[in-house]
DNA sequence: ATGAAAGCGCTAACAT
DNA sequence: ATGTTAGCGCTTTCAT
């Protein structure tokens, strides 16, 4: 009957040596000799005794844990980023406390004191909430803000895609295609004012002397899940008779409401009306006809969120710094060629 | 310039009172008056204090966090699995701690000692696998598996879908639909031995009277995404003139991949051919056709596996036990009447 | 190269 | 109803 090793004490008694010694070796610190570091190991591994690490955060005042608050697990893009934010962190010693924010401004809110109540050493916020709650502010934790740009302006650095560029050069891409009519669909609910891939898609229209129509930025009421809603307001945009021959989505789920109501109303994709989509999740390749999408590299956008906030709890200073990574548009059969 | 307020300690000073108390209150034990319940309550409110986690785990010897295995996050069913536990287990008042295995048994190891090692109250482990390994079962850890039944017991309860009764029920609908040359394409890498779906599609043909050939289990090497494979061994097995006028389908990937197939050769569906696929997620409505799936009902499994894992942390004895999750068919174009 | 001891912030048993 | 105090398992300073 093996006796019960919970602590440091126990491996210590059991090797003649002081705790000091052992904590020293587990944490290679150095000062100790390479027989007693061997003992003391082998032990460890004999036992299976790991540090507890309450104890050890309770003393370094460090829990080795980063939050990640999500707007939407269940949104394919965001499931990819959660997949590669857990294996980033892991690589850089963290372990990944997830939080759900449903695309609510209180269950945010909640994940935040959650997560800093928990004691994380740092936070990775892409809630896509456009305002960040004050409350939050009041403790000087490290935080790194994913895919968004709140209104209100803490200085928390940044990583996201160059909204800008791929909206317009997306947009630049369908009027290359022979497109004049083109319709942006905006995927969000409308919390946001300012939206950077709204103003790239006017940026295109623009350079390339097309007039601008208002009535062309198709905006979801944001009740629903976005493909019903747009289905819904784009078969009304049709039956008012404006005509279309181009499609900017910006989010999967809004381009295949597109895709529903166009196949309903029997016009061809690609040949009347061409399509371009974001995020290329694995949806863009299984809708027929497959969706040209603009990759958005979660994976680059994960590692250096990870990256910074990582040495923001290391004590770099990122304040107001801002990354923006590529995008790059993949393109398929909803925008072929004619 | 506030202080700084970082434990009990200043909270007992603010107000006059011992850090019994104050602790007594925070944790609502009861044995104080109203009036120091109050003031010590605002106190906090005012300094945003809450207690320090890992001092109270020290203490306790909880962690009140869980820890989610999963075969990988950017399986829409597993993403759909993890925000489900995430909200779940939030409103147990448990934090979850989410950890992808990227379907490698190596990186499961690692998932289970990085999570006992933070010591977590219990696991959560859905990660696919045949085999638990041995050095997790050293600690007395709660585990509760979704979703598997591992070839090595060790007692842990098993919440999953009443397997053997769904295939058997959706190839009873195939047959019944029409078809006899039904091919069951199993979606999984070759590392399971038995699979209770395989059992309930032989077990169907075998009351309505339809001879079981071997071949007619199509298995993937398992070397690249399931999808492109299987798209290329139906495409072989087509090739070899085997007929076929139904296809299960136990995974949404492949079930992709035999639709990428079946129109790469203009069969149609599902007038020569049905498919009925597993899972249900998004994916299952962006095809086209849209793919009849076997609703599994992650939100149910999800619910079921939190309760009898904080039930055991609370000392609820749950070994051996096993809950079923019937699964329900969704009917869609891939296998609607001719 | 190693040890003794203080103390991190908390809970709970034992006081009063 | 409230206070005192020991101790959870660890790191680290200061000894030696």
């Amino acid at each position: 009957m093996a006796e019960n090793i919970t602590s440091i004490k126990d491996i210590a008694r059991l090797s003649g040596v002081s705790i000091a010694t052992v904590s020293r070796i587990l944490n290679k610190k150095g000062g100790y000799s390479k027989e007693t570091e061997q003992k003391i190991l082998s032990l460890c591994e004999q036992y299976n005794f790991t540090l507890n690490q309450s104890a050890q955060s309770l003393k370094i005042k460090k829990t080795n844990t980063i939050g990640l608050i999500l707007p939407n697990i269940q949104n394919p893009f965001y499931a990819l980023m959660a997949s590669y934010v857990e294996n980033e962190l892991s690589a850089l010693g963290y372990s990944t406390l997830i939080c759900d924010a449903f695309n609510q401004t209180e269950k945010e809110k909640v994940c935040f004191a959650t997560l800093i109540a928990k004691g994380v050493d740092g936070i990775l916020c892409a809630s896509g909430l456009p305002y960040i709650d004050d409350t939050i502010i009041t403790k000087e934790i490290p935080v790194v803000l994913i895919d968004r740009h709140p209104d209100n302006d803490f200085g928390f650095p940044v990583v996201m895609n160059n909204e800008l560029e791929s909206s317009e050069s997306a947009t630049s891409y369908l009027i290359e295609e022979g497109c004049r009519n083109i319709l942006l669909i905006n995927g969000f609910s409308n919390q946001y004012k300012k939206l950077a891939r709204i103003d790239g898609y006017v940026c295109a229209l623009y350079k390339h002397d097309i007039p601008f129509q208002e009535h062309y930025i198709l905006r979801r009421p944001g009740k629903q899940p976005s493909h019903i809603e747009i289905e819904v307001l784009l078969n009304q945009f049709l039956e008012e008779g404006h005509p279309v021959d181009g499609i900017l989505a910006t989010s999967e789920r809004s381009a295949l409401g597109a895709l529903q109501a166009l196949r309903s109303r029997n016009i061809r994709i690609p040949e009347d009306v061409k399509i371009v989509s974001y995020d290329n999740t694995i949806c863009s390749i299984l809708t027929s006809p497959t969706l040209s999408s603009l990759e958005r590299h979660p994976d680059l956008v994960a590692k250096e969120a990870c990256r910074m906030l990582t040495e923001m709890i290391d004590g770099t200073d990122h304040r107001n710094e801002a990354v923006y990574i590529p995008t790059d548009l993949i393109r398929r059969q909803s925008s072929a060629k004619k």
